[in-house]
DNA sequence: CTGTTAGCGCTTTCAA
DNA sequence: TTGAAAGCGCTAACAG
């Protein structure tokens, strides 16, 4: 029967195709008695709106745009599930975006989107980033939430966990547990989130006397096995008796190497890595973890952006800090 | 300077709208000295097509919908992964969907899709799902492409693993790892995919000429804590010695429950499960897995609904079965 | 309470 | 090679 529209349903109804219209969306104008003759006929024949039409006509799109740098991740992920779950609740529709951590791909995505496909985008920013002016750009057409990973210099609403404090209590914690020479698997060292995990590292050395040792940082070099040769030498060469892993990807090589060389964990050598892992305890030893709350991270950001949506939102360039959690495992004892 | 539209730069270059739509989307009718001046304008200006106008005009939205059960899944977000790499070679925007397992949302959110807010759908059905007339309707009107989790009574293209080989070799391999009471986590059990997974557990037993028991089987409860307590007491009053899991979410209480129970892995028993948990070699001890290529499934998906967008598709209710692997570990040596 | 009409921004005949 | 005009399906003014 070919695509069912308001013309066609309005004809089987002898109606004009604004009662219709007004019909579907409840208005106030039209008798009860049209309202149900017109659900009834529309739901008989599975008529839906062609939300092209509307979008045009209204000018939004009831969709929302999620920018991240990776899907297969267990934090964007949770997030995700957060957003989708908020959207779903105001009948949203959510596009994904992975930018695999390239900059270059980022920008692609925002200038696309500066069109007015989607009413607003949740963005964490990838790790490659420098330059952003592509965002500066869209977040004077667009309602723009960042999550996690953020731009310190954009004014927008900013949704983070206390990424400064987390590293700085974890040091803490190996410290308290004895540990004189903590290695740093240092990764997004290039936006705020990794500067401030850093930071809270060196600050925590600094507050307990400790001398910061430029030979215990290892930076994220993107490549899988170079990396895990990196972490081989550090643990060989180094011989650290604790390790800060600012993300998971670094602290599972970190598993891997300690294993080969046979350096035992929790004895040699203490672990605590940001990370989402849902089997962090079950792993040998378990992970202890900094483990950020994803999902909550993801309802946050989507809630503020609706809240923007309704102009019911009057802190434009508020930051929402969110706290993680240092998981302790007890079989790990540390 | 408000929302650019094509209007506004005809007028800046002096030209008429249908031009400059020509020349943006690269028309032969079009001089190319005028398509540089209107390239470089509209880059100037920051030009973008509102994609809702010629999604009306076009009836094609370059939008697919992929409807799945959770994205905070190691194998569904490595899907996602793949659908989105072949879906940005195109061009093309990723709606996500979580029915969260629920039948209902399911019905919803393809309800919702009918009105052609998508070119085409990519589905996973949720496991509570057994009336699929939903379905059947909207699948008149647009492509879908079924994968991982399909219904077999659809005709449509399906791509999915070798569910059943999958279980029948792994409990084979149980077999021959000596294994004489093998315990079966029974989940998906609704649909096609658990259907299969279960079948191949049965008929390796059978053609080993070991006698199905009933009291081995155990089915997902969908709680938990319930179903922790339910895999607890199968360890505790059946004592097998092997288990198959047909999917990772019963495996890891399956380990927990091992260790309250201090029932060593893998002298006491052995374990095997679905699973594209990455760290599943670092577990204690590690687990061996039947890993689906997740990722090349939502590629395979995302290409063949391409390939019938573009009308080169010809074959409408092909299987496209991709293997699993069985990963036997070293540490775990079975 | 309902109908007529115009227009959202784009593309595509048809005409020049 | 370019322009004028119509229309995709919907909704909001305006009129009755």
């Amino acid at each position: 029967m070919g695509n069912m529209n308001i013309k066609k349903l309005a004809q089987e109804l002898n109606l004009s195709p604004a009662t219709v219209s007004r019909a579907l969306r409840d208005n106030y104008q039209i008798s009860p008695e049209t309202k149900t003759k017109v659900l009834a006929m529309a739901k008989k024949l599975n008529y839906e709106p062609n939300p092209f039409a509307s979008n045009l006509r209204n000018q939004k799109s009831k969709t929302i745009a999620v920018i991240i740098p990776e899907v297969a991740n267990n934090f964007f992920s949770q997030a995700i599930n957060g957003i989708e779950e908020i959207a779903r609740m105001r009948d949203y529709h959510v596009l994904i975006y992975q930018t695999h951590e390239k900059s270059e791909t980022e920008i692609a995505f925002t200038q696309r989107l500066i069109s007015g496909r989607v009413d607003g985008i949740l963005i964490s920013i990838s790790s490659e980033t420098n330059d952003n002016e592509h965002l500066k750009e869209i977040i004077k057409n667009i309602p723009v939430v960042f999550f996690d990973r953020v731009y310190e210099d954009i004014d927008a609403v900013k949704i983070t966990t206390d990424d400064y404090e987390s590293t700085y209590n974890a040091t803490c914690h190996l410290i308290a547990c004895g540990c004189k020479k903590i290695g740093y698997l240092l990764a997004l060292n290039n936006i705020s989130t990794g500067k401030k995990r850093f930071d809270g590292y060196k600050n925590a050395l600094k507050d307990n006397e400790i001398p910061y040792n430029s030979d215990l940082i290892l930076t994220d070099s993107n490549n899988d096995e170079e990396n895990y040769e990196h972490i081989k030498q550090l643990l060989h060469t180094q011989k650290p008796d604790g390790i800060i892993s600012s993300v998971e990807e670094m602290a599972l090589p970190c598993y891997y190497a300690c294993k080969e060389l046979d350096i035992r964990i929790p004895d040699d050598i203490k672990i605590i890595s940001f990370s989402n892992l849902k089997t962090a305890p079950l792993l040998n030893p378990s992970l202890t973890t900094i483990t950020q709350p994803a999902f909550e991270i993801g309802k946050e950001a989507a809630s503020i952006m609706f809240k923007i949506l309704d102009k019911k939102y009057f802190e434009p360039n508020q930051t929402h800090i969110l706290k993680s959690t240092l998981i302790k495992r007890e079989s790990t004892s540390f």
